[in-house]
DNA sequence: CACCCACTGACACAACTGTTTCAGTAACGC
DNA sequence: GCGTTACTGAAACAGTTGTGTCAGTGGGTG
């Protein structure tokens, strides 16, 4: 059995892919192995073979969820700093561009994924779940800090202000998640560029 | 069997209320009849007879979280409206009020279950979760306006000021819930307050 | 050829799920 | 007294859960 620490298998790297597109589709809450397995072409037995357990697998597809989170979070930090002068780009283009991200069409599927996951590893804090909530938010402040110019970044009220600026963020994504009203929600978060900007 | 449109009798609403206790300490998530029935000295007969099924017990449990929620919006709404003058408090005062409720520590366990529920309701926007979400966000919106005073309450921009002190509540509700680093975070929140007064 | 290794199918296991059936019990109006 | 109403206990139902057992398969390497 692959432990965590080998590298996995072309054949493990395939099911998750597969279990991923099924879990963005139909979400973690009441995930069955054998309704997965069917539907993805494979067995219970296999997926517990390649994963351990179904603790294994649920790790293994948050793990692969973050890596499209940080797939942005890349972009981000590459669009910001070899902005040709090295200079990062500061807080509000950062949220300017994460903002355009979060409210494309076609990342919702992934979004409430991340939603869900998230409030389930508030209420759940032990297991699979363990830690996720903490650890997006400590990727996210990093991404934000790594944009502000550097004497911002170091101080006391640039901490606070990407504070401020992930909380819209992701208050604006809750709002958007549930009413699907984009030019309310986004009005609001160009509203707040606008505050930040002053 | 008790229909929804009938008035909750006594017994009902005691277990209900044993229930709603148990479903703060561990969550919604995994749920199950037999051991919150043992748990507050019950039977899964019994429950089953009162609330009609598992789907009707859980719209019952989010029903009483809602009541919660309400209780603190009628209190902003009394520490708004009657304010000697009959003049709404202001967005602002507001925002600072239900920060105030969101951050004490004893509410954690009703905000982890709103949360949850939240999400829930997100992935899975069929059953007893149905339109949860949705329904917070016109609830807090609502409220919000009604702190607003009359000329900015009906206009566009005041419209846009809400969602946004929703989305800021909201994010900062996330992040306080995972970090519990409430220093940090009422900064944040504080800061923006300055910025929407400026 | 033999050998190993990653992978897989079929099936059984015990535990748990929501729900139902049947048989009550206690209180109350008549 | 009798019947009705609200509630309850014990047990069983069929289905699903994660997981274990045993026996393979096919391909690559020695």
């Amino acid at each position: 059995m692959p432990e965590e620490t080998t590298a996995p298998s072309a054949r493990q790297v395939e099911l998750l892919e597969a279990a991923y597109r099924y879990a963005l589709a139909h979400g973690l809450a009441d995930l069955s192995l054998r309704p997965l397995a069917t539907a993805i072409g494979s067995s219970p037995r296999v997926l517990m073979f390649l994963f351990g357990n179904k603790d294994g697998l649920v790790r293994a597809l948050l793990a692969r969820a973050r890596t499209d989170e940080l797939a942005i979070l890349d972009r981000l930090g590459h669009g910001g700093q070899p902005d040709r002068s090295g200079q990062p780009i500061g807080l509000v283009p950062a949220v300017e561009r994460v903002w355009a991200w979060l409210a494309a069409e076609e990342h919702r599927p992934l979004l409430r994924l991340w939603a869900e996951a998230y409030a389930r590893s508030l209420v759940e804090p032990d297991g699979a779940w363990a830690g996720f909530a903490r650890a997006t938010v400590d990727d996210w402040l990093a991404v934000l800090a790594a944009c502000q110019p550097r004497p911002e970044r170091d101080s006391e009220t640039g901490a606070v202000r990407r504070t401020l600026a992930l909380a819209v963020l992701r208050g604006a994504l809750l709002d958007l998640l549930a009413s699907d009203d984009e030019p309310r929600v986004g009005a609001a978060v160009r509203h707040q560029l606008a505050l930040l900007r002053g």
